[in-house]
DNA sequence: GGTTAGCACTTGTGCATGTTGAGTGCTAAG
DNA sequence: CTTAGCACTCAACATGCACAAGTGCTAACC
């Protein structure tokens, strides 16, 4: 038996089971590929591949299903991305246009690469670990309330009401803004945390436990920024996929639904910077998807975007998707 | 035949098959409840109710569910608001602890909301139609690239980027800033529009052109805290409680990613200021969600708060949750 | 008049049974 | 190594049947 066939028949199995949605059998196969044997040959190629653990039947007398190590093997060697179309290319390319709202980009990026993929649409808030801080402001809100607001190079903006101790004037407050405003302005948001107890020391005794609530609120800022949130779109892809299916759809959303979950899977899938990277079924570290497969990959400075669907999932198509949407994310957001 | 008891008939129905998922026949329902008469009663008065269009038949052999009209009949003249256990109140009452950021209290309020009902939660953000101009900041963030930051006197922050046609001076950035912050602190954010022009107006003319700008985008940002945003949680439960019956959750789950579905949905619901307002299956305006329910009532200054959930719910328990909800929420964000 | 017991009727559900067809694995020959 | 042929397996589908749940109706009852 040759090598090079067996990975060929594999391939076979991989494309006409995501697209029939039905085990595949070896007779249908010579049929729908012009591989140059008979049925008889494919069955004994595909007994060596469900050895291996590559493909597996759900009973006796069905064709056979690819394995997640079955889709593993495929990405990692048989598969080549495909091109995308021209209407594709188009739709990627008027996210240039319109405005360079973070937030705006970001939504219209999801809703894209749903659309795009047909599948749950991810983006995780660009990395804002490098930047400076460019304006610091204290508004009092009432007597004992201050909001906090921090403003970064990026043009991301953080908010965060405190409550101060006793009463707060409103001249002291601007007293404190060009204070920390002047320690602070160009420095890195990851170093806050080291510059700002500096600052609370050299304010006067009387204000000293004021700037340490503001320096605190600063601080929680900065970490928030770095906490990182996720968006994401295309939901009803997961019903729409599954109608005949059996990919419990429960434990997905709930998974989709914990910021932390999905940040924590998409920071373990390590940063692959020559392309996209998939994990598929229960490579996941995550219970819940145990039938599904995420592909992503990094944009700009090191924040992830991505797709997650069925483990039976086009999966060439979907990587081009990914990679073309990151690619023009991070030249929109990272230029 | 004695019209209270048909009610209670209805009433009985809807209750057991709220429980059990199933049609509910007379038998039954004579053995669950202690209503003083025999099945063969019953059956004639579920007869008259089936006449009604309260109730109807899946079939010709199988016992009852409510129609669309009877939920509405039960929800409005028979259904009691069952208290809430203290477990409940507890934990509502917990909601007033922790940070005053509106952010996380809606975070908080709507995870609260889907966990006490087993729904699918909607929180609309506040209205801010009365918030006053509290503080207004420009950032440089390029040389052609301003940061333009709205902060209101209830802590919302809005932000925008815009571009300006030529290069922008730091001086005249500031310059311009106080003199906005001085016509416009304290105005209403719906007042803006009115205001802004004479501001521009008053400006040196080499100043007008960035003038005009920056008060187009604080313009905007005042429009755009009042196209109001909903937060979700729970999606989670719409799979949980269709595990074995046909609410087809793909319509549902694209009409809560539609924000503009979502928005007018809950503000076509009318306020009713005694309590909560329910609307169930069909009456629903978008063909999406003709086999759900959406509760729902006002808190604060008229902003939602409500779930959505399959019609086959428990309806007192669910409005009890919401009306107590939406109360703390009045308390914390409108005190 | 409202209520009830009794009974015939309808119909979904579960079960056993048979049939079909897709698909496999094996063997023997090319 | 490939292939034709064949026996075998098993899900899917259909058919028939008994069963149980539930109804609607009628006639008797208070």
């Amino acid at each position: 038996m040759s090598e090079p066939r067996k990975l060929e028949v594999l391939r076979a199995i991989v494309e006409d089971y995501v697209h029939s949605r039905e085990p595949v059998g070896s007779k249908a196969l010579v049929e729908r590929h012009h591989l140059g044997v008979s049925s008889a040959t494919i069955r004994n190629d595909m007994a060596v591949l469900e050895e291996e653990g590559l493909i597996a039947a759900p009973h006796t007398s069905a064709g056979r299903i690819p394995t997640d190590k079955g889709y593993r093997l495929f990405v990692d060697r048989i598969s080549q991305v495909k091109p995308l179309s021209a209407a594709e290319r188009r739709a990627i390319h008027s996210l240039l246009e319109g405005p360079d709202d973070v937030d705006d980009i970001l939504e219209r990026t999801v809703r894209l690469l749903s659309q795009l993929t047909n599948q749950v649409a991810v983006v995780q808030y660009p990395h804002s670990n490098r930047a400076l801080v460019r304006h610091v402001e204290f508004v009092l809100l009432a007597p004992k309330q201050v909001l906090v607001v921090l403003i970064a190079d990026t043009g991301s903006v953080g908010q965060k009401v405190i409550e101060a101790g006793s009463d707060v004037g409103d001249d002291a407050l601007m007293l404190l803004r060009s204070r920390f405003l002047g320690s602070i302005a160009g420095t890195q948001l990851a170093l806050l945390p080291q510059v700002l107890p500096s600052v609370v020391a050299l304010c006067q005794p009387e204000l000293r436990g004021l700037a340490q609530t503001l320096a605190h609120g600063l601080q929680a800022l900065s970490d928030n920024s770095r906490e990182e949130r996720i968006l994401m779109a295309g939901t009803a892809n997961l019903a729409r996929s599954n109608v005949d299916f059996p990919l419990s759809i429960g434990p997905v959303l709930e998974a989709l639904e914990e910021q932390v979950v999905m940040l924590r899977l998409l920071s373990d899938m390590g940063d692959d910077p020559r392309g996209v990277t998939v994990s598929i079924g229960r490579e996941n570290p995550y219970d819940g998807l145990a039938e599904a497969s995420v592909v992503a990959t990094g944009y700009g400075s090191g924040a992830k975007v991505g797709i997650l669907g069925p483990t039976r999932m086009d999966y060439p198509t979907t990587m081009a998707a990914v990679r073309a949407v990151a690619r023009y994310l991070s030249r929109i957001l990272g230029g």
